[in-house]
DNA sequence: ATCATGTGTAACGTCTGGGTTACCTATGCA
DNA sequence: TGCATAGGTAACCCAGACGTTACACATGAT
């Protein structure tokens, strides 16, 4: 996975509302657009919006049906960054949250760094 | 963690030098943002920047001493949104990839959403 | 045919992110 | 003292994100 689509999934989800619209549709898989909308104070262009960026990002699937667009979460792009990152902290997650002051303390050799 | 806790995580993680420099850091403890910065096409200045916007995300702690601010990885973060994220999503990822195209099918009754 | 509904496009306003240059301050050291 | 270096502030620019309203198109039902 490139650094791009990374940044394309993080930036996407970096949004309250198109994180609850990921919610919703997959509680309720092949719903409308509008029916979406209906979930949010903003304009439904605005939700359309959202949609098109998720559908950008691949986490949503969307496939028209007649006049209604069908909605479908995409599990595959979040599986993806979870198992990068999973590897990727595996050594800091792997101990303990309580150890890793100490840790941080005897690498830099001296310092007091504040953990919050 | 609340709504904006988590788009502020996002938000800062959607960006690929920032995260090159979480890597940075994590690989040398202790670091100084000039130090830092040579890694970079762009001015320390922009880097200071970044720094900022990690430290305010809670994903670096710094530290000054002397003249010089020292930078520490924060793992808190990623850690509580990791977990969080692997139980919003576990009901999907418990099942192997190849059986997710099937399952929304089913969901959908009718319907053939297509699985990029 | 007609009408309500679901979707889509276009044009626009505003705010913020990410970068720059210029300049100032603080500290270590010879 | 004086200079080199690490850090910090301020003013500015540009592009893109996010929202709006107005309007057009497509389709299902009566």
């Amino acid at each position: 996975m490139q650094a791009e689509a990374v940044d394309l999934l993080f930036a996407t989800l970096a949004h309250a509302g198109r994180r609850r619209m990921l919610d919703l549709v997959m509680a309720a898989p092949g719903m409308s657009v509008s029916a979406l909308a209906t979930h949010f104070e903003m304009s439904r262009i605005a939700v359309l919006k959202h949609v098109r960026a998720l559908e950008v990002a691949e986490l949503l699937i969307t496939r028209k049906q007649g006049r209604t667009r069908r909605l479908y979460f995409n599990p595959v792009p979040i599986q993806l960054i979870h198992d990068r990152w999973t590897t990727k902290y595996s050594a800091f997650w792997a101990e303990r949250m309580v150890d890793i002051q100490a840790r941080v303390e005897r690498r830099a050799s001296g310092e007091e760094p504040k953990i919050a």
